[in-house]
DNA sequence: AGAAAAAGTTTCCTTTTGGAAACTTTTGGT
DNA sequence: ACCAAAAGTTTCCAAAAGGAAACTTTTTCT
């Protein structure tokens, strides 16, 4: 196999920014640890205890005397419940505003096509996480489709009412009434049709 | 005021933490790293052009001899060019069998509180991008809350059955009734509670 | 308000990290 | 194979992090 490095294959990694070291962001990591820590109702000697670093020692973090080890900020992660991520997050300035976004029954955005019936909830707000959409389910034999629905991303669908028959490709179809949910790479092939007399409606949710 | 944390109102934090990790993880940072880099084409001399690392820094941080520290790292992500997520969560293995999981209508995971009652679904995945869960609300009084609710993320909520009353940080309280849903930031404070005689049901996922 | 307890910060000292240079290993050319 | 250059590792020391305890501030009593 050639030598096929990432600059190949993800062209927006571009590494030609010769400038040794750039200003370093300031990351306000110990302020943000000092938030979650508060969130959880704790003090800094319960914090201690969870995480086994020395009170002194967060206390400093969070004021930002000293630079926390990797091997720190594992115990901060662990002994918290709380993801690398989350901690590193965007500044994450909670907008003075907020993003809010309230969608009346069957006032979302249509897009009706044959088999299904989708409505595109939240259509206010952009950058969002998730896309939340419910729909009627019209399809009801399996070869109302030409493929495999696939896409990135996960999925998480929930039967609102009827009964639908879930069709993966690396299972068998299973049969799911109101109230069952099933959450699935959607890279996967999947596709779905309702299987009782009525439409079946879903809520289903995206995020990749 | 009694001392109701966040943990007890919303014991989804604790469990939100899905990345399969409960003990200590062996981030192999190091190893990592020098994947990275060596994808990039990179000698230690050029990574530590870039990043302002001494080259014996980098060689003892590949080789896990020592453990950078905060500053390191934001100077590593910085110079490289990438960002941590990837540095700590890059396995991504898609799996070759597809991953699926379904739950049954009440057969979720259970947290039962006072306020809440909470229904973890789709349990057996881990790494998922968004957490369903499904709730049945007992709260009928703002006051069965000590604070807002609030965590990274996403969040989006539907009306299965009964009226809520949706308390957020910088809007009016709104009711929502069956069907109705709400997209919104997670980061603004956001409590709600039953407004019917009957408890209400939602379905809601989070997504960071 | 004052005392006691709890929470948080700083000091002081030990352990560990980070960097320059010495040293070793690998690569490339002849 | 040999040598030279490049890449990578280790050593040594200065600088910074981590922890125990002293100290200060804030909260909670009476």
């Amino acid at each position: 196999m050639t030598d096929l490095n990432k600059q190949d294959v993800y062209p927006s990694m571009k590494i030609s920014n010769d400038r040794g070291s750039e200003k370093i962001e300031p990351v306000k990591l110990g302020q943000r640890l000092k938030e979650i820590r508060k969130s959880f109702g704790l003090t800094l000697e319960e914090a201690s205890k969870k995480t086994g670093l020395a009170r002194s020692t967060l206390s400093k973090i969070e004021n930002e005397q000293i630079s926390p080890t990797f091997q720190a900020m594992q115990k901060l992660t662990n002994g918290l419940q709380i993801d690398l991520p989350q901690l590193f997050a965007p500044p994450k300035q909670v907008s003075a505003t907020g993003r809010r976004d309230i969608t009346r029954n069957n006032e979302g955005k249509a897009h009706p096509t044959s088999t299904y019936e989708h409505e595109l909830l939240a259509t206010q707000l952009t950058n969002k996480k998730m896309m939340p959409f419910k729909s009627r389910i019209r399809a009801r034999d399996f070869a109302d489709y030409s493929d495999w629905i696939r896409h990135a991303g996960d999925e998480f669908l929930l039967v609102l009412s009827g009964e639908i028959t879930f069709f993966s490709e690396f299972y068998e179809p299973v049969t799911l009434n109101e109230g069952d949910s099933v959450y699935y790479d959607a890279n996967m092939g999947h596709m779905l049709i309702s299987s009782s007399e009525e439409d079946a409606l879903i809520l289903w949710v995206t995020a990749s």
